[in-house]
DNA sequence: TTAATATATGAGCAGATATTCAGATAGGGA
DNA sequence: TCCCTATCTGAATATCTGCTCATATATTAA
């Protein structure tokens, strides 16, 4: 049974508060907002990437210092890179064969901050 | 091959930047703080915790409003309101059979909001 | 107490995902 | 050109996780 359904079976005397129901719906944001803001989220709650992220809040770092810092594989930072660097929360800048990693905005560090903040409390 | 052998192998020259690792050492949080901070940003990179968090912003709302907004069981909203509440991020008032929950604090609304920013640049 | 409603919880499964491994690509120097 | 280094990428795998289903708990009313 579908949730459909059963929402017909049981039908709408289920719904307590029709009005907070709609109110939530106005406010709700586009599928697309919805998807990229939980996936800015999933990104930055792997703690493999969040690390990488803590990193570069100091300056700067290339995949090797990262991979000897987080005690990974090379590989395995890459792989994480690639996932940062297509949500732009991270950017490289290539100089000879070394790249560059960096925070993308500000943005990032600032959610770092305010989710520290709320862990602290 | 552990990672730890590969190091050694490969020895220290693998490191370019020895003194932005000793940097990011000096800097890094607590392995406490570590786990608690993604597993917040974790439970917000989920899109259905993260729906139950945007419509909370609103106001409070019981398990089958969500539910019925979400167009999801109330078992499947529940458990993720349980996950919510562990971290903190949730909180709940009953009155009568009812549960009301809302949001736990400023930080929640203040995170996603900045998140929107983020996305929408 | 019994019935009805609202929510919580445990087990199990299907899908997602982080890592490793092997191999590919790209830049710099000889 | 060839080699070495730095990084990237695809495939495979082991782990994790969100949902469903069935059941349990809790509150209210009769």
């Amino acid at each position: 049974m579908s949730f459909r359904e059963a929402q017909e079976e049981t039908c709408l005397c289920r719904i307590i508060h029709p009005e907070r129901i709609e109110a939530a719906r106005h406010a709700s944001l586009t599928a697309v907002e919805q998807v990229r803001l939980s996936n800015l989220f999933k990104a930055m709650g792997d703690p493999t990437r969040l690390k990488i992220m803590q990193s570069l809040r100091l300056g700067e770092m290339c995949v090797c210092d990262l991979a000897s810092f987080l005690e990974i594989s090379e590989s395995a930072v890459s792989h994480q890179l690639r996932t940062l660097r297509q949500l732009a929360l991270v950017a490289s800048r290539r100089e000879g064969p070394i790249l560059y990693y960096r925070l993308n905005d500000d943005h990032i560090e600032q959610l770092i901050n305010l989710g520290l903040e709320h862990i602290r409390e």
